[in-house]
DNA sequence: ATGAAAGCGCTAACAC
DNA sequence: GTGTTAGCGCTTTCAT
């Protein structure tokens, strides 16, 4: 292989010689423009230009203690499940970053292992932290009382949260997020528009705020209608198959003509109950899912399901973070954001 | 909100003071461990370890000049299609970097639209570059003779890529690809293997470099094996409702039992006309895709799919860069892995 | 085996 | 407006 990257980039001294000023110049014209002079700041801007100029990173992050880069930690990979939620926050992250000056640094928890300790977990924040490798952190697991934002929070470490501080009420930290209950309140009253009289909830057994959060938004609005609940609730683990056998279940017990689903992977379930006894979703009963995954938008006619905005969580979140590094004040509430539905086949 | 990060971290004056050395002895201590006596290193260790000290990132690298930040570019992302492949060659091109001291900084290219000029395109790449932000890139979207690796092998810019130089067999950097012929010919000999006679293919209209290759896997198996090629090979757009369209008229015209699948998006396509005829996949028609997404672990019965090996491909790469970095001979070929079949319903 | 000096490229603080 | 000085935290070179 030949040789590459033969001729170091050049430098502000290279610029500041060729257009016969000072490097401090050169600073300004880069950073403080209005302090030059008009003639000045053109000739600068000519031997930028001319030499290709970019100021090096690594010595302005020296100098400024700003690295320009956010933390994002990468967890592991999930299968089965719609992840793909995550691939299209990272998207928008990533453009949101860089319209803000911002790059995104990706990094893994502790060793490969899927889950790890509490301390494992800390470990890649607490190394990128204490080398000033990043500004600050996006956090974005926030399920569960999960030691990350608290752990964050006591080293004064500067971060903002996908995910309101559920478990921790007390928590100062600026957060955004989704709201789940008005998603599934959507998706619900769309079922009561459309005449459903019977509509059931299959949500997620694990005693997760999001679970409970999610299942609220449906006994709301079915409650407000003056439609019944009774044993039209039914809460299993996250997989298809029990997505499948609890709809199977429901069908055949409290026979519901529509199902709301805490996930697409749920609503999939459902939808191959469905198919087992030729029934039509949308025709015969009606489906909801939620996170508007590709498995949504592939099925046969479609899978009607909640849409998180994840390109305005994202802008939120560069929001928050540039709140946070001006130090400005904060008033203590996070920002909630709307989910909105993505209206498909399988909901009529 | 309170102060955040008020103690600024200990450098490495702090360390030697502590330990009564000098500043030297600690960077030797931390880089050339062996230079030291075994009573000095364990005292300077010691004071490492109560001061939590960790080398500044940025002090380093601009000393070093080696940031230890691979850049990888995230392209648009693409709703329908299945791009959880590259969710999960994120994934394991971060773990593997982690291992070899590296960390993943993401970009986006040029401003938001999907696709932009080539110039756009470069233009991340060239801005990264020339701030010395990263030590090298990973480029993964060179499927077309795409401009990036020419204009990176002309910066002599340090890149490594995921894919083949196709259109450009001159091409001297480094690659690692899998096999994608190799895939499907394995797909095609499972089919032979279970005694499927007409065995079609259903691939990509748009004339690629990866279209052919792997269309020329299901040539060589089929045609070895004696069996007909005439009629079973139909070329459309890569989206569900062409592979819904083209499986009907194969299936009334050259009638096969068998569908090989350049992707998993045109095999859920014939997977939508095989539910529209009242026909079982894997019993009446077999079926098989191209990328292990999700979509095909969470079909009903499952699809049976052609698994690229991202794992390996991001341990390949990284080595590849780890090669490159260190000015180490090349000899010119790459590196080409062979993707594994995920066995599922849909073909018996 | 350990220490002193120099400098990577930049910007903050001050002088002119 | 523009130039000068100093120093961010680290490693490389050379002296001891």
């Amino acid at each position: 292989m030949s040789e590459y990257a033969r001729t170091p980039p050049p430098t502000l001294a290279d610029v500041a010689e060729r257009a016969g000023v000072s490097r401090q110049t050169v600073s300004n014209a880069v950073n403080n423009p209005d302090l030059l002079r008009a003639e000045t700041l053109a000739r600068v801007q000519d031997a930028i230009q001319a030499l290709g100029y970019r100021p090096n990173r690594a010595a302005r992050h020296l100098r400024t203690r700003a690295s320009q880069l956010i933390g994002l930690r990468m967890s592991p990979a999930q299968e089965f499940t719609a992840n793909a939620a995550m691939d299209r926050f990272v998207h928008a992250l990533v453009e949101e970053s860089r319209e803000a000056g911002y790059h995104v640094l990706l990094f893994s928890g502790g060793p490969g292992k899927p889950e790890t300790t509490a301390a494992d977990l800390v470990r890649g924040y607490d190394e990128l932290l204490s080398s000033t490798a990043v500004d600050a952190f996006i956090v974005t697991d926030t399920y569960l009382g999960n030691p990350q934002t608290r752990w964050l929070s006591e080293r004064r470490a500067p971060f903002v949260a996908f995910g309101r501080p559920w478990a921790d009420p007390d928590a100062t930290h600026r957060w955004v997020d989704v709201d789940g209950a008005a998603g599934v309140a959507l998706a619900t009253q769309h079922l009561v528009d459309r005449g459903h009289e019977r509509i059931a909830w299959l949500g997620w057994s694990e005693t997760s705020f999001i679970a409970a959060d999610r299942q609220a938004g449906w006994e709301r609005v079915v409650a407000a209608s003056g439609r019944p609940t009774d044993g039209l609730a039914v809460c299993v683990v996250d997989t298809v198959d029990a997505g499948r056998d609890a709809s199977a279940a429901l069908l055949d017990g409290a026979a519901p003509t529509a199902i709301v689903c805490a996930s697409d992977t749920l609503a999939v379930g459902v939808l191959h109950t469905l198919a087992q006894r030729g029934l039509h979703p949308g025709r015969d009963v009606a489906v909801v899912g939620f996170d508007d995954s590709q498995v949504a938008q592939v099925v046969p006619h479609g899978l009607t399901s909640v849409r998180q905005p994840l390109e305005q969580v994202a802008l939120e979140l560069v929001r928050a973070l540039e709140s946070l590094l001006a130090r400005e004040p904060y008033d203590g509430s996070g920002v909630l954001l709307s989910p909105t539905l993505a209206v498909r086949g399988s909901s009529g």
